[in-house]
DNA sequence: AACAATGTCAACCGCATATGC
DNA sequence: AGCATATGCGGTTGACATTGT
């Protein structure tokens, strides 16, 4: 049986203070990043490792470009998400400044409904069908028609993958992106040479590629 | 004004993967 | 090679804010 990362009856939870945002501030400034198990006891925080790198990643990091997303940006998550699915961490690091939580944040509450509303399913990026569209007075309609990224998608082929939970496979990168390849939508631009440079669409690929590799290697061991 | 419904986002949890011994 | 531990990732939760009735 694993251990905890930590010592949880001696660790606070919740909301992080302002001292302890600047224990850890410092503490990081002056020991740089790593070893997040020993951090806590070492910076005085009674938090747990994991918490202290969350914190820092996702808030404290000085490099994090806070504030709406722009629409460049919304047009990348959602080709990047059309190509990787959602493996925000990779999403987010061609997103210079943002976190894959924020990433995520920000698909689930904005750009899943938006693409909703343009009538595309936005765990496959297909065109939704037309008996697959919300009823107009259905009000938690997306829910209902659009099931979790790590769910059975709501598609037509959706009993063909099982609802396997694996790391490191590429269930939701395959699906996503060759449905694209096989039904490109008229009005999703995947042509990622325009808004992001060549490196990125190179590493892109290069990431598919690794993906790819990897899961063969998982289905034909 | 009060309450309910809904949306947003920071933080947590559990698991997979990487790494070191 | 096999085990133990650390780290990273994605899904989920819950508190708070906002909007609607």
């Amino acid at each position: 049986m694993r251990k905890p990362c930590c010592d949880k009856q001696d660790t606070n939870k919740g909301a992080w203070s302002k001292q302890e945002d600047e224990k850890l501030i410092n503490y990081i400034r002056i020991h740089g990043e790593g070893c997040w198990r020993t951090l806590p006891q070492a910076a005085g925080l009674l938090r747990c490792g994991k918490s202290c790198r969350l914190r820092w990643i996702n808030y404290l990091r000085p490099d994090l470009k806070r504030g709406n997303f722009t629409e460049d940006e919304e047009d990348l998550i959602i080709k990047l998400h059309a190509l990787l699915g959602n493996r925000w961490s990779l999403i987010a690091g061609r997103l210079p400044g943002r976190t894959d939580n924020e990433v995520k944040n920000y698909w689930n509450s904005h750009l899943r409904r938006k693409l909703i509303n343009m009538g595309i399913d936005p765990n496959n990026h297909r065109l939704i069908t037309h008996n697959h569209l919300p009823r107009p007075h259905d009000s938690n309609s997306g829910a209902s028609i659009i099931s979790p990224a790590s769910k059975v998608p709501v598609t037509d082929n959706s009993n063909i993958h099982p609802p396997e939970k694996s790391r490191g496979d590429n269930d939701q990168v395959s699906d996503a992106a060759s449905s694209l390849e096989d039904h490109q939508l008229p009005d999703l631009n995947l042509d990622l040479t325009i808004s992001v440079s060549a490196s990125t669409v190179d590493k892109v690929k290069d990431d598919r590629r690794k993906s790819q590799k990897q899961s063969n290697i998982i289905e034909d061991p």
